[in-house]
Order: structure tokens, then C-alpha cells, then sequence
DNA sequence: TTAAAACATGACAAGTAATGGCATGGTTAA
DNA sequence: TTAACCATGCCATTACTTGTCATGTTTTAA
């Protein structure tokens, strides 16, 4: 077998077992213990972190870190792989911020000229836009490795009615407008909340669980609609074009043949609040007939604004 | 020198001239033509796509996705391309996925079974949310190529008025919340628009650019302010809260020692549609000062809705 | 038609690199 | 003190790489 060959092979029995002797490498491959001090004095060299302890128990140990075996990337390959970061251009305090790098300047350094030009290009032609947040998320790295590695939190957070301490189960870390959310189980409110992560001020100490808990993606999918009510709503053609381009309708808007259509479905009566607004916004466009709930939020908010502004003329 | 670094100093070459002969090699470094030859084999074996021809005027052609030297990653580099590419997750029409899931399976298979199990723990406990659009957006690759390679589209495009046919000039292409937008300079309108590219039917006919034109970048950060309008508002402590989550809004308030706060600052004209519903939700916890022209739309809105729902009791 | 310019492949000797065995020396823990 | 480790040097042997020469094939220009 080739020296290259063995090298990896070495290489990876290395990275499993993290810690051994030459011998053991000698016995596993039926090479000479000499040529094992040679082999490991070239993978070191190649950049692995590898060091060794003198004397009896002793042997080499592979810290963290470890290097993976030499990977062959198509052109298209390491421009996908910049198409990729580009898309977390608008964030800040991203976890990888510093293996991102190294990623991309390793890349780039052995692309040819006419394909650095390239990711050039798509770096100035593609973006990934989001609100780019002045708001400090400092502590996303840390309850992100909390919710990986299962330990639950107490921390100091920032919510409506001021800081407090909380304790919580995470269940995940996601991103969306910008801004990073933890969905995370609440131990004295005794149910799921969502908390953003920019609003944890502190994390006081963690511990750790022993069972499982649900994921991110089974949250998500479990966080259905919950508490049904009838939305039923009629919509000019402008309406159903609005509508559209909202994601939670998009799927529910029905269109007649004269470009009008409406909206007849369940929602979680949670939701209201949120799509009060943009009936409010639609205004003529969008008459709706139920729930009353939402009728009457939309008239109880359109008072207060009037009596708000009645002097203005 | 090593026969591993020579071959990849072949290999480099190579992509770099795309067409020679093995004289030329030979010459080039200094080896035997008959050593080029093997050479080329062992380069073939490795992967890289190149194909002979034969007969005078012959040579070696190496065809596109050409192949990169190879690339020692850390385990925490890999880690991080996975996390980058978990980003793109909740898109449809991706350009470049199928050289992403081409990479995600190289780097895969070449991880330590432990790092495969935190690459699948990123994967269910870290996403980057958007509304999973069932929009579908086929067009995207052709779109964003046109960009890059600074061509002129003629399009079929679905407009608030019905369908119609445009000419267009692309400035970049850029994701936000879920959908896909192409602003451009409207050849007939003569005027930068922003277009959705879900609603670009179809691509009829294309043309080059012999001149640069503005880059996204440019167009971002040329698409401030530009008919400023001055908005003040006095905001409750839970209207400070509110106006610090929205991205414009964001930098401009500013708050007082008993919490409560006010916004005053220059705004665009044309974002006055935008914020309206903000205030609207927010009721009495933001009272507008300026502009009269947002005052106003509160109010009309506020009366259209009472108007439609004064029947609903 | 022919000659020149290219790739393809095989054989072999000469040169170069990798290997294993042995020796020596250092470090650490039982 | 000794056993179990690593570190390094030397050297003969073995394995691989290279260059030269030879033979063939394909293609194109003269």
C-alpha cells in the first residue's frame, strides 16, 4: 500500500482513538515501530495536534481540533460552499465565526484566478438580507452549546415586565429576521416559551439532563395550530395579492375567476394579535366576517387612534 | 521535489491553461514526457476530468469543474460548513445544490463517528427559520446568472396590473424572509424597481453588457434616505421595547431614565405605508408628533375600519 | 500520400525514497 | 531499579520513481 494511504489510515485510527502508543499503530497495521515515530513525525507536520507523553503510560494523544483527511473539491464545490457563507453575511455573533474564516481563506487560496473572480462576483451579486441587527447577541454560542448538549439554564432575562431569573429547558436555537430565538421550556411557568436570545442577559449555571427532550424540528412541527378558531375573511383582487405574500396565508388564500377571493380556514386564536395588523393595513381590501375577536380588535384599536388624534387637523 | 507536490503542481497548471501538451509540461518543470504521461494518469485517477486528443494539433483538455488541490480541514472547519449550509435549509430552487449535497456527503463520510453525531445535532438543533415558502421560484439560477454576467433580460412579468413584458437590467439578486428579489433598472419606466423573481414568468430573450453597472452592494447602500421627512413620536415604556425590535427603528430611539421614550428623526417619504401599521398596532403606547401625513393615515385607516365593521356588534 | 505532431504503452536500468532492524538515550511510574 | 514509553541516528534492503528507448496509433498539414 502506498505511504499516502497508510498516512490516512493512520490518521483516522488516530482521530477515533484519540489517545495510543506506537505500538498499538504497529500491531494494527503490521508496520515497523520505527516507521510508526517516522509517520506520526509527518502527520504532525501535515498539521495535526498531536503530542506525546514520555515514559511508562505515555503515548500520543490527538487533541481536539483534529484534522480531517485531505478532501479533493470540484471548482463548483468550494463556490457552493461561498454561496453558503454568504447567506450568514447579515448576522453578527454567529457560532464558527473564526472556522468560517479560515474555511473561506483556505478555499480561496487554492482556487485558480478565474475562479476567485467568480466568488467575487457572487459575493457582490448575491445577499442573503436581513434587518442587520445593532443588537449584541453575545451569548448565542453558549445556549446554543446548552441546548446541543441537553443542560438546562438558569439565566437573568430581559422581558416585558422587566429582568428576572428564569429557568429553562432548551429545546433549540433558531434565527429568523435577524434575530435568534429560543424556544425553550419554562420550569415555573410549566410550559414551552419562546425567548430571544439577544434579551438573555446573563447565564447564572447549567446542569445537566439525563433524558431526552424534543428537538427543534419536532417543535416545530408540533406548534400547529393549537386552539382553533374560523377565520373567514373576503378579499378584493389587490386583497388576494396581499394576502399571498403573507406566509401564513399564502396557502390559504382561495381566488375566484374575477381575481376577488377569501379566506375560510382554522387558525390558532394565538395568532390573532399578529394578523390584526394586516387587516388593519388592508382595510377595504380585506372584510372580515369572522372571528369576532378579530372585528373587534380591529374597531377597538381604530378608536383608540382616533380619540388618540382628534385634535390633529 | 516530492512527487505528491509535483502533481499538484501539474494539477494547478493545468486548470489554470485548460489546453496544453505534454511537451509543454515537461518543459515546464523539467521532467521526462514520458513521466508527464504518467502523471496525467495518476491526475486522471484522482478525479480530474481531462480527456486527450489525439493526432497533430492533439493535446490534453482538462473540461469544467475542474478539480482543487486538496484541502486539510479541521474537524471544526467541517463542522462550520455544515452549519453554513443548514442556513439554506428552508429554501427552495437553491442555485448550487447539487454540488451542496455533493459537499455535505464528502465531508460526511470523511468524519469521525463522533463528529457526525454533533454535525447531526447542529442539523435538528440549530435552523434559520423563514416562512417555507410553497412558492415555487424556478427561474432563480437563470436570474442571478444574467446578474453576474451582466446581461439585459427581456421578461414575462406578473405585475399588479396584470401580466407584461419587461425589459430589465439586473443588479443583483437578493433573499429576504423567505422570497427572492431582483432590483433593476426598468428600461422603459427608466428607473431602478424591485422585482420579485417568483413573479417573472418566463425569460424571453437576453443580451450583454459591454459597460459596468451598479453592483448590490452599491445599490443597498445608495437606497437610504432620499425625500426625508421628520418623525417624531413620544413612545411608553412597552412602545421603546417594541420600536427597539424593528430593524429601522432600531438605532433611532432613544430613552429616557423612567423608560418611556420618543423617536425623532428623518425618515423617507416612501416608508410612511410601512410604518403606519407599526403605529397602529401599537395604540397608545406610540404617540406620533410628525409627520402630519402619518397622523393622518392613521386616521383614515382607523375610520375606514370603524365604517366597514359598524354593522358588527 | 507522406511526414510531423501529438497521445498510449511497455520494458528496463539507474536513481531515489521508504522501510525495518538495531543501537542509544531520555522520561516517567510502579 | 526496571519496565514501558518516546526520540533519533545509522545502514542495508526493499520498493518505488524516473528517464531512455522502442513501438504503435491517430490526426492534420504539406
Amino acid at each position: 500500500m502506498s505511504k499516502a494511504k497508510r498516512l490516512l489510515d493512520i490518521l483516522m485510527f488516530a482521530n477515533a482513538k484519540r489517545k495510543f502508543t506506537a505500538q498499538e499503530i504497529a500491531d494494527e497495521f503490521k508496520i515497523s515501530i520505527r516507521t510508526v515515530h517516522r509517520y506520526i513525525l509527518d502527520l504532525s507536520d501535515m498539521g495535526l495536534p498531536i503530542y506525546a507523553e514520555q515514559g511508562r503510560n505515555g503515548g500520543y494523544t490527538v487533541l481536539s481540533n483534529r484534522l480531517l483527511p485531505p478532501i479533493l473539491f470540484t471548482e463548483e464545490e468550494a463556490v457552493s460552499i461561498f454561496f453558503a457563507f454568504q447567506s450568514l453575511n447579515y448576522y453578527r455573533n454567529l457560532p464558527f465565526d473564526t472556522e468560517i474564516s479560515s474555511v473561506e481563506h483556505k478555499l480561496y487560496s487554492s482556487l485558480p484566478n478565474d475562479a476567485k473572480v467568480k466568488v467575487d462576483k457572487i459575493r457582490s451579486y448575491i445577499a442573503f438580507w436581513n434587518p442587520k441587527r445593532t443588537i449584541d447577541t453575545p451569548l448565542l454560542k453558549d445556549v446554543l452549546e446548552a441546548s446541543i448538549e441537553n443542560r438546562n439554564l438558569h439565566i437573568q432575562y430581559e422581558s416585558k415586565s422587566g429582568m428576572k431569573a428564569k429557568h429553562i429547558r432548551p429545546i433549540g436555537v433558531y434565527a429568523h429576521d435577524g434575530l435568534w430565538y429560543l424556544p425553550a421550556y419554562d420550569f415555573s411557568k410549566q410550559k414551552i416559551l419562546l425567548h430571544r436570545v439577544d434579551r438573555i442577559l446573563s447565564i447564572l449555571s447549567t446542569e445537566n439532563n439525563e433524558d431526552e427532550f424534543m428537538n427543534l424540528e419536532e417543535w416545530f412541527s408540533s406548534n400547529e395550530v393549537k386552539r382553533p378558531i374560523q377565520l373567514h375573511v373576503l378579499l378584493s383582487i389587490e386583497g388576494v395579492r396581499q394576502c399571498k405574500s403573507v406566509p401564513s396565508f399564502e396557502g390559504l388564500v382561495e381566488t375566484k375567476e374575477d381575481g376577488t377571493g377569501y379566506i375560510d380556514s382554522d387558525i390558532d386564536q394565538g395568532e390573532i394579535p399578529f394578523i390584526t395588523p394586516l387587516f388593519f393595513r388592508l382595510g377595504k381590501d380585506a372584510r372580515v366576517l369572522e372571528p369576532k375577536e378579530l372585528i373587534d380588535g380591529l374597531r377597538l384599536k381604530a378608536e383608540e387612534i382616533l380619540t388618540m388624534y382628534q385634535g390633529n387637523n
